[in-house]
DNA sequence: CGCGGAATTGATGTGCATCAACTCGGGTGG
DNA sequence: CCACCCGAGTTGATGCACATCAATTCCGCG
């Protein structure tokens, strides 16, 4: 997307080809130094922060083709910690590089602001999900975001596995696990979703879909002004 | 910082002079053409989406200095609407021309790039403030945020007007409008602020502090992992 | 001076956390 | 190959923080 050729490949240049990682490994931790971004290429990565007093929360998943570390650019330092989820190909991007080219090409400029913007627009939608949804909600809007990233990468959107425990799905989605625990044998007896272990076959997506956009009454906090 | 007096004054020819705003006036609302970031000279403003049938979801409160229109960017289209909470004076940054300036001086670009990464970060605070905190910890770190803000701007930290209703901050802070008057006349009660409708004066920061960190027994999630 | 929305205060209800017990499956070592 | 173990996950019982419902009161404004 606007970018030609040869600006592809000045940009292939500077990026680190991937190793591959291990379930457990740290892509980096919270506050080291900020140095590269990285790409997921195939696996999947987990972000988290320490909350006060020892707790964590998970900040967000992240699958094949998307970026992490961008929150560290502000004080050049990372603010949260990433950890490889499953065995993992990542790629690394060394930021200063990354920078003279973007001051080079407008385009690559333009679409790094870009993709700032949109992690901005991501989180945006994650505070109304905390905020304003249920429990029953907040799993479905997880469920359909795993399924359209996937499928956006060309693998199934009905039909795949959990890197993450429940756990961890509970932590991201402010929920205990037990409660996330119960939802997906609730949807599972709906007949929405089949679930085994970590495997995952949604079965009804449009279901789940007004699943999010707020089926039930929740009145709460509907209006409000001056 | 890294800026040259030259190229301060090429920032500053591009930014367009504030004229007055009042109570209610639109900075601009959601799905409107993006054009142009904000910034708040003086006043206040709040920015918000709509979520599914009909509620809202307040992202943010804007205070003098801080900038607006950051999410903006990807789609080049507003998520969300900006309103203008009390007379406030607000320049208009014309984005197009912004990105040409940064293209062409580095430091900038860096600065940029920053602002956009630091917008992350405070998302990222508040998810953990909507996934992880009660509602005690919410109001108090709501209090000191304001104050905090307040204060780099050279106002007092400690004695302040609120130029948004207690519906909207129970709003942004996921909680009932109930709760939120509550818990102002509990604070009041234990000595930590004064309160006498709008105007607000903290009498112990460090004990809101101490609230925040997470006081009581919020034992709630607090491992999590494979 | 009286109206109407904002805020406060109290009473009640409930969604989800918490606590507790049990099951399941996968890995390990004998 | 099987017996054991241990953490992950499920399921049920209980409690609580906060939403919701319902009056009042308060204050800004015409």
């Amino acid at each position: 997307m606007g970018l030609n050729s040869e600006d592809v490949e000045r940009l292939d240049d500077i990026v680190k080809r991937a190793r591959p990682l291990h379930r457990g490994d740290f892509l980096f931790r919270e506050s080291d130094r900020f140095r590269s971004l990285f790409v997921v290429k195939t696996g999947s990565v987990k972000t988290f922060a320490p909350s006060p007093e020892g707790g964590e929360q998970v900040l967000g998943f992240h699958l094949p083709g998307e970026l992490i570390g961008l929150d560290a650019i502000d004080k050049d330092m990372h603010a949260c910690s990433a950890k490889v989820l499953e065995t993992s190909a990542i790629c690394e991007l060394p930021f200063a590089r990354l920078e003279e080219l973007t001051a080079a090409i407008p385009s690559l400029q333009h679409q790094m602001y870009r993709l700032l913007s949109k992690e901005i627009g991501q989180d945006t939608e994650m505070l109304l999900l905390l905020g304003k949804k249920n429990a029953e909600e907040r799993l479905a809007a997880f469920l359909l975001s795993l399924s359209q990233r996937l499928h956006k990468r060309g693998l199934s959107p009905s039909d795949f596995y959990l890197s993450m425990s429940r756990h961890e799905i509970g932590n991201y989605l402010g929920l205990a696990v037990e409660t996330v625990s119960r939802l997906f044998t609730r949807f599972q007896d709906d007949g929405l979703m089949r679930v085994d272990r970590k495997h995952i076959q949604l079965l009804d997506l449009l279901a789940l879909e007004s699943l999010v956009g707020g089926s039930s009454q929740n009145r709460r906090q509907q209006q409000q002004q001056t």
